[in-house]
RNA sequence: GUAGGCGUAGUUCAGUUGGUAGAGCACCUGUUUGUGGCACAGGUUGUCGCGGGUUCGAGUCCCGUCGCCUACCCCA
């Protein structure tokens, strides 16, 4: 028997019901926002990642599924979907024109990870761009949809902000940070002593409790911040204070992309095992020139489908449709044009086997039908239909014509 | 890659000191050839993850292997 691959995972029955109705009611609130689709491929050249994520980063260092496609080219399926709405933004020109355009996005994303709860080797985000926007003012709109999201689906959550700094601001306090860092060198563990060499921000993320005792005296980034960043930050935590959006300031919050600076924000449940994270984002106003557009600001977020699937509240199923079922041989087929009639307005569930009156009321219940139709050897005589509503209980028979 | 836990019916699991498998749920049929969701009665389903070893005999013990889950790491 063949299996799905580690980490990958059939979806169907009430999970994919809560997977299409989470996008959905995403879909509805950015569109509200002013978001308009896109789709861009899962399949891109590597490179796009390597300067985009950045050579660093985990995904790209160790987590894509890259290889050589027929034609000889390096290739890889998506880790995250920024980098790909970015190279459409840029590929398509969009960069040349001076409108603001703000994109949403949902579909699998691959990482080859160890898998454990919340976490597959193919997962899906719901995901938003806003590019042309430098202001503060978006970066607080973002997360207010983000809010709104959640909470249009029941989810409760904590969100933790931050802000990276920009090329002014961020440089000088890098240098800084890792001459406090080489001081200490000896009593950080492994993986930081590796993290200052390649990405020294990283370090202040160590979930390493020896580490963490040991940072608390390190330079903080938001007490290092260029006038700008400075004041868009408390700009930031103003607004949501004014909205009544309950946030924490976490100076050890980096995003693991190396894309991002400014604003940095993290929504994280307590109620889904370690990989708590369940939407991340923020400001990334370089990137777009990274990958050769002009210089556009942008802000952008994503949510982890699947993380949150479990902690989206359902709204009750109603019963739909109708069952139609006959009684004797010959009647089966007078069913087709009553249900080709029907489909055209509602679900229409059609047994073609004939069975007794009580397996048939069974088997409407179990399709969730609100109505039940009939046809036993009385109907057929007459030319008529015996119909039940299920929820309210009333019967009554009708002529063919009649329905 | 590392660590721990687990692999027995469609599913959730039980299986005592080794004697060739069981329960609930689900499913099918019936209890009334015409009133469902309930109840009752009956029934179907297993290479006990795979391979090897010990033994008269292994789901049970030993070794190996594969897979799943959780955690580290990292992130959505």
């Amino acid at each position: 028997m063949i299996k799905p691959l580690r980490g990958m995972k059939d979806l169907m029955f009430e999970d994919a019901e809560r997977f299409v109705y989470t996008i959905k009611t995403a879909i509805e609130i950015a569109k509200r926002y002013g978001y308009s689709y896109i789709e861009t491929p899962i399949l891109e050249e590597t490179a796009l990642f390597k300067r985009s994520v950045g050579d660093s980063s985990d995904i790209v260092s160790k987590e894509m599924y890259q290889f050589e496609d027929k034609g000889g080219n390096d290739v890889c399926m998506r880790p995250e979907g920024t980098a790909g709405v970015v190279r459409a933004f840029v590929s398509n020109k969009l960069d040349r024109q001076p409108v603001k355009q703000k994109f949403y996005y949902y579909g699998p994303m691959f990482r080859y990870e160890r898998p454990q709860k919340g976490r597959l080797r193919e997962f899906h985000q719901f995901g938003c761009e806003s590019f042309g926007e430098a202001s503060v003012y978006e970066d607080f709109t973002m997360i207010t949809m983000i809010s709104q999201i959640f909470e249009a689906l029941g989810i409760g959550f904590d969100l933790k902000i931050n802000s990276l700094g920009c090329p002014e601001c961020m440089p000088p306090y890098r240098e800084n940070l890792v001459s406090f860092l080489t001081n200490i060198k000896e009593e950080l563990c492994t993986d930081c002593n590796r993290r200052i060499d390649t990405n020294p921000i990283r370090v202040l993320d160590c979930k390493n409790e020896k580490c963490q005792s040991l940072l608390k005296e390190s330079p903080k980034l938001t007490e290092n911040l260029c006038e700008t960043c400075q004041s868009d930050f408390q700009k930031l935590t103003a607004l949501l204070d004014d909205a009544g959006i309950a946030y924490e300031v976490d100076t050890n919050l980096v995003r693991g992309l190396d894309y991002y600076n400014k604003t940095a924000f993290e929504f994280v449940s307590n109620e889904i095992g370690a990989q708590s994270a369940i939407a991340g984002g923020g400001r990334y106003d370089k990137l777009v020139e990274y990958l050769d557009g002009k210089p556009t600001p942008a802000v952008g977020f994503a949510i982890g489908i699947e993380r949150i699937m479990e902690l989206v509240k359902m709204p009750k199923k109603q019963k739909e449709g109708i069952y139609m079922g006959a009684m004797t041989p010959e009647a089966v087929e007078h069913l087709f044009p009553l249900a080709a009639k029907k489909r055209k307005e509602t679900k229409v569930t059609v047994e073609y086997t004939p069975k007794g009156f009580k397996t048939h009321m069974k088997g409407a219940d179990k399709a969730g039908a609100r109505y039940a139709l009939l046809i036993g050897e009385d109907e057929l005589k007459n030319g008529t239909v015996w119909i039940k509503d299920l929820e309210t209980k009333e019967e009554k028979t009708i002529t063919l014509e009649a329905f």
